[in-house]
DNA sequence: CCGTATCCCCCGTGATACTG
DNA sequence: CAGTATCACGGGGGATACGG
């Protein structure tokens, strides 16, 4: 019984930005949506060396979510050796100002965020 | 402009965006950021029973975690049972818009990216 | 060049029991 | 009531090697 009774009660499952933030609050995809906003059109490697430090799996595995999700669209050109284009969707541009207000409030805010946690964590070492 | 003032951030440990992620996108962070945007101020009880699913040592780190990064600050009344109170600071309510706007867009689009998830599903299993 | 296929480790999260 | 303490686990993510 519990299972089922206690969903209705789920505030969670139905939080829209826990849904959001379940698709592309992991390590790398606002990264490249970003990337693509700012670039338009990308290859596999231009995004591989502008972001620097990601692992080849990762950032394969990323796209590929992505373009599940509908968020970017991948164009092959059946040449050798192999060329593949990363566009953001249209659905994916709809993202860029959401991510941008959160930019916004980053840039303004985070000096503050890392001021308090240093002051916090001096406040309990003493 | 704003948007090349952005550039200089492309790399990844400068990335704005990524920063208020590794900060705030835990599982629990907006959630409760957003409860306390509603309720104005909560009990340690209140904001366990009203998320529903959360674990009591997972509330507590979160706020913990909060409260260090100056988002939220804890008013402590110092009486037999405890009473412990939660609420937003200033720099707290100004990630509301942020949140809510991130809100807007997965009540808005968030059915369009599970419909091409599935359909993407369904193209690879065959 | 653009991926796949493995192996492995870390750590975020949860379950449970206990305390002032 | 509001936490701590401890154990356990699942999976996100990296390193590496191989394939078309």
């Amino acid at each position: 019984m519990i299972e089922e009774d206690l969903k209705k009660y789920d505030s969670f499952d139905d939080c829209p930005v826990r849904n959001v933030l379940d698709r592309i609050g992991d390590k790398w995809s606002i990264l490249i949506i970003s990337l693509l906003g700012e670039c338009g059109t990308l290859r596999f490697n231009e995004i591989n060396h502008k972001i620097g430090n990601i692992s080849q799996k990762m950032l394969t595995v990323t796209l590929k979510t992505l373009e599940a999700d509908g968020l970017l669209s991948r164009k092959i050109y059946p040449v050798i050796p192999p060329k593949v284009e990363y566009t953001l969707t249209p659905l994916g541009e709809s993202l860029l100002p959401a991510i941008h207000t959160l930019t916004l409030w980053a840039v303004e805010n985070m000096p503050a965020v890392l001021a308090s946690r240093e002051e916090y964590r001096l406040a309990v070492a003493r």
